[in-house]
DNA sequence: CGGCTTTGACCGGCGC
DNA sequence: GCGCCGGTCAAAGCCG
């Protein structure tokens, strides 16, 4: 496809997850047809995350090119102790990232723990554990068939902990800040030194 | 030695 | 009920 030019797309794309379902979409015909009202009305939970999920990524993959899809919705299952599954909601949601690497670096840590061959696809789909103790939050990385330049990365679950990079790459700048504000408070009829 | 990946086995859901 | 498929487990192996 012609018209796949990174330079043309969007940072990120909103997608409702059903489109992402349907393999017959194009990946870059995503953005045209995003159901924004139902996105932003009353789930500001999973939108909360896919913000932040979206800083993180964008912050970080510097081997990816800015077309990037985000896709969400609530899944219907939960996965229990023993591998099977409950049904209840849950937020899901899935980037597309052009990019040479398998792995988006979103930031947080990531054990492998699986994975599979998937019909009609050439190319396995691997499933990922966040590592940090407490948080069970999953994603699934692929490469599409039918573009294999583009990754899909299923995220599902809401982080319960901060995103050691991000946090790594602001605490200096947050420093920064915190001076500069209290330089300014002080020039501001405050005491005149400084330190 | 701890953390991670690999990989075959296993299990549940679903369609026929 | 059966077979296919997707998701997970867990043992073995690898690596820093």
């Amino acid at each position: 496809m012609e018209s796949q030019d990174p330079q043309n797309s969007p940072p990120f794309l909103f997608t409702p997850m059903s489109m992402m379902q349907n393999p017959n979409l194009e990946p870059q015909g995503l953005h045209d047809d995003i159901d924004w009202v139902s996105l932003f009305s009353g789930q500001s939970n999973f939108l909360a995350d896919a913000n932040a999920m979206m800083e993180c990524a964008s912050s970080s993959s510097s081997s990816s090119s800015s077309s990037c899809a985000l896709m969400a919705e609530k899944s219907d299952k939960e996965t229990m102790k023993g591998g099977r599954l409950r049904k209840t909601t849950r937020p899901r949601f899935a980037f597309q990232t052009r990019s040479e690497d398998d792995i988006l670096d979103d930031g947080y840590r990531w054990r492998k723990y699986g994975q599979k061959a998937v019909k009609n696809n050439m190319h396995p789909r691997s499933y990922y554990r966040c590592t940090h103790h407490t948080c069970n939050v999953k994603k699934q990385v692929q490469r599409l068939s039918k573009d294999t330049s583009i990754v899909v990365t299923t995220y599902e679950g809401i982080h319960n902990h901060p995103c050691e990079k991000l946090m790594e790459t602001l605490t200096p700048l947050l420093r920064q800040m915190q001076f500069l504000s209290r330089l300014a408070s002080n020039n501001n009829g405050g005491p005149s030194s400084l330190l």
